[in-house]
DNA sequence: GTGAAAGCGCTAACAT
DNA sequence: ATGTTAGCGCTTTCAC
């Protein structure tokens, strides 16, 4: 853009050498009068002069940009906090922000890689928008970092939300507030995302701990979106009274909000009829629900900032190619309460202390 | 990042000195034989030769790059699809984008045009989340263009929805309907949204080109949340019956979503006993309602396109100030439906064509 | 203490 | 039809 005024200008007005100006400007320890130091800096603030990034970017071999590549989370409200932890990393640090979105498709993905190249990124972040195993192209660089993926093939520093960890924080709140009978409402897609088995498994983990049965019957599915978790409440709904479930997990808010909706049609109440806890304390969305949904954040600032930091060197990761798993905290609202009195604890309304490793199905 | 071969090394391999390769990489004119481009073009590809667009940059004067400042579209849920239509354009004519996000912060948002300037962007953006008048620094580049946002201070070309149309198609699919009275469920804000007027403006136009009378009691406001469009539902509900309306226009989805469960909680059912129309057309809100919403959809994407088309002077534009205002498509669903039978039509019950101009207050 | 000069990788006159 | 040369704006030895 218009900014015309080069070393050249700052140089003449302060009277030295361009080498001189560069000098000061960058601070370097070279002995320099205080006196001169002096008069180029204001020298160059009298002109407005501020150094061109590509000429410095090509002299240094250091272009001081981060290119971030992703599927779509610059263009799908989901997970724009990837980026805006990227984002602030990259700001707090002089660097600024490449962005591609590619729609995840495979062509455009190289295309991407082999622009962020040419363009001399100095570090590059490969990011997903739903947590899942990646297949990038070949020409991704050795420097890269994974955000919100990870990929066998092609091994990568890389961050993941802790989904396990999440899933028994989920289910060990219902679990306090007095719960027995717990669902987990599943998605159940074609390719089902790593996340569904993982929260599953921590569904199961605190079953085990506490001795508590698993109802098959409890574990439905759905399409991960409102509708169908609608209807996945309804295969609840409709277990006859003494097999029903007094509180529900549920694999994302979206469903978290069709249970409420097929609730709510069913004459029941949250949370003094029904508990319900979410995933991914969705923007917009958790907390705007009536009541409020307590759910399972995914931690995507903060594992936006560890991506961003490790592509810049900023922070070390270790050396194993295990992703680095980001602590889901747990968003306590208002949807969760102790059961109805009078509900039954187990199937039949018979309390009982089954052995553990029962729970397998 | 890795890739170190130079136009030196295409040059050598082909046996050619380093300006026939950049005149046949770049498909100049100039005639060399179409045997030795071809023999360049080889070289080239066999040593994975990619131009240095930093090399470039310093000696075209032209980066490539576009620039994209927002307050918060990219790390905000909501209308990521602004960025979305940028990339497109931006990739479709081989421009990089540089994104940065100032969480409207006047101090950050001089640096970030600082840095864009520094980093030679070829052209600029300045974007908002939502459309609104904004006061950008003063270092805004000239050849700058405005997102969702415009300023009488430092005018540039800008796009902007057109919220009048928007709320006239509205209103006007509710009046198809059979509806004649429809409340408007604003915002309520210290500064209120310039949409908000504007849709009133396409609120109050169909009814006086309709005759229709303008009850100041069907003009309710609220937070401009879900738990606002809750209370303002309440507003309405609490209306005598022959003042009640039959359907209600909606500043935005959110609170729409509010108004769902107030009528749910008062045992009415959308559409059937109450009609409802939204704005923004929400992702992963709108569409998963229940009954889905209709809704009259904000251009995010096409106006990121024409955005970046503008600036990359691709697409000309009208030499005035005004802003150019993009169509808000009606996106219908099923939240619309007749009037019950038996409804009023009109304050009291009683049919009444009032006289124009009687809509003030 | 400060300036001259070389060069980052590339393009574009200007030669030949 | 192709090569030589002079920069783009900056950093960084190396002289003075």
């Amino acid at each position: 853009m218009g900014a015309r005024v080069t070393i050249a200008d700052v140089a003449a007005r302060a009277g030295v050498s361009i080498s001189t100006v560069s000098l000061v400007l960058n601070n370097k320890p070279t002995r320099i009068s205080e006196e001169t130091r002096e008069r180029v800096r204001q020298a160059a603030q009298d002109i407005g002069y501020s150094p061109n990034k590509v000429a410095q970017g090509l002299r240094r071999r250091l272009t001081h940009t981060l290119g971030l590549i992703s599927d779509s989370i610059a263009t799908t409200p989901y997970a724009g906090q990837m980026l805006a932890g990227a984002q602030d990393v990259a700001r707090e640090n002089g660097y600024m922000l490449f962005l591609v979105d590619t729609g995840a498709d495979p062509e455009m993905e190289e295309d991407a890689i082999a622009q962020m190249r040419a363009q001399q990124v100095d570090a590059l972040i490969f990011a997903a928008m739903w947590h899942r195993e990646v297949s990038p192209p070949s020409n991704l660089p050795k420097k890269a970092v994974y955000l919100d993926c990870f990929s066998h093939e092609a091994p990568r520093p890389s961050v993941i939300p802790d989904e396990v960890a999440g899933g028994r924080a989920a289910v060990q709140h219902l679990v306090d507030a007095g719960h027995t009978r717990i669902a987990y409402v599943d998605v159940d897609e074609g390719v089902p995302p790593v996340a569904s088995e993982l929260r599953h498994r921590g569904y199961l983990a605190v079953h085990e701990e506490h001795d508590l049965p698993v109802d098959p019957a409890l574990h439905v599915k759905g399409a991960s979106t409102h509708d169908g978790g609608r209807q996945a409440a309804e295969q609840l709904l409709a277990l006859p009274a003494s097999q029903r479930p007094t509180a529900i997990f549920c694999f994302n808010d979206r469903m978290a909000a069709g249970l409420y909706t097929a609730l709510r049609c069913h004459g029941l109440n949250v949370p003094t009829d029904m508990s319900v806890v979410g995933y991914d304390d969705q923007q917009l969305v958790a907390a705007e629900l009536y009541p409020p949904l307590t759910t399972v954040a995914l931690p995507h600032y903060e594992m936006g900032k560890w991506a961003a930091q490790v592509a810049l060197g900023i922070r070390a990761h270790a050396a194993s190619d295990a992703p680095y798993l980001m602590p889901c905290p747990l968003i306590t609202r208002e949807s969760v309460a102790s059961p109805p009195v009078g509900a039954p604890t187990h199937p039949g309304g018979e309390a009982s202390k089954k052995h553990k490793g029962d729970h397998s199905f």
